[in-house]
DNA sequence: ATGTTCTGTTAAATTTTGTTATCTTGTGAT
DNA sequence: ATCACAAGATAACAAAATTTAACAGAACAT
């Protein structure tokens, strides 16, 4: 018999790791002979990584233990807090490269701008109508009585004159995007 | 005989629902053929996969266990309008028959109650915070300059101090539920 | 050197497969 | 409707392939 691959067992554990991640499912036989090594060395490689739930034995050869893609294409977490993205006060980022990411609520999306300015588009949703509309665009409330997520509460609207309707009733700041901006990184640096 | 696709089942087992994905039914031969194995072989991936409600057989084939497209678990529409359902504005309602129904927005919820009651449950969003709160219990901002769906527009709210302060801003007359479905109706009734 | 771990060989035990025969179901003719 | 006949499905069994168990030698570490 020719020389194994490798005569570290954990060599050919990461190669056959490997493998399956590309192929999805291998053969018995074909390891054996890829690998240069008895059938048994083989099914006792595979018992190792199977009982890890690395991989997952059939009859005839390994399958790999997982999907290589999950079928539910939960909904992304706020790339800046990490929390749970409301749809009624979502920010949604288009980075050049065709990322899309999500911020919770204006506060997170206005915070996550960088000067780099990768992103081709960010749009907030408006907190009376659910419309999209350009975060440099909008107008803000900040600090009203109305905390939906992050503080200090950050709503979006499109229109100034509905921020402004807000603001009668609900307290809080009327501010544009530079306003909030600079309030929320003072807010930020205060602590 | 030639050899095989694959000597390995659950090679075939995959092999056969991916088909079955893209042509939605196939006969028995014609898979003995593809997989170069014997007609038993074919039963027996069968009844493998069969038994896991993966695939139903059928006299000289096998066909899709499920429909192939209900991955959009497609929205229902205004049972009073007809209308699409925003999120923002929806009103759920329980019947007692185990029915799940819903209205657009608290207009049409509360011009569908009739004395009957056979509902368990209405339930309708606030508003602002986006919760739930029981219809008969809710403040209601009716007339408001916010026309999200149905004229006149028929706001929801958790809290009627919540509702006050959005009427500071946005107009409109603040009702309790009777108020609203006696201003409802006598709309209806004055075309 | 000595004990432990890893490998390959061999021989059972188990599972899968193909063949053949038998049973069911569907079709069409009388 | 009844019958015969063909096509498909199931059952039984033997052959082939695969897995497991057991053991002895090789490689490795201390």
């Amino acid at each position: 018999m020719e020389k194994p691959i490798s005569k570290i067992p954990a060599a050919r554990y990461k190669q056959i790791l490997e493998w399956l991640e590309q192929e999805g499912i291998i053969s018995i036989q074909e390891l054996q002979e890829r690998l240069n090594v008895s059938h048994m060395t083989v099914h006792r490689d595979l018992d190792h990584l199977a009982a890890q739930q690395q991989v997952k034995k059939v009859r005839g050869g390994v399958m790999r233990a997982r999907d290589p893609l999950p079928p539910t294409p939960q909904r992304q977490n706020c790339s800046m807090c990490g929390g749970r993205v409301l749809n009624r006060t979502e920010v949604v980022i288009h980075r050049s490269n065709g990322e899309r990411i999500l911020a919770c609520c204006p506060h997170c999306g206005i915070m996550m701008i960088t000067d780099s300015s990768e992103e081709v588009s960010i749009l907030a949703r408006d907190f009376i109508y659910g419309r999209m509309v350009n975060i440099f665009q909008a107008t803000y409330v900040v600090d009203s009585e109305v905390r939906v997520c992050c503080v200090p509460s950050t709503l979006c609207f499109a229109s100034m004159s509905d921020a402004q309707k807000f603001q009668h009733g609900f307290e809080g700041k009327v501010l544009n995007f530079k306003g909030v901006h600079d309030y929320l990184m003072r807010a930020h640096h205060h602590h």
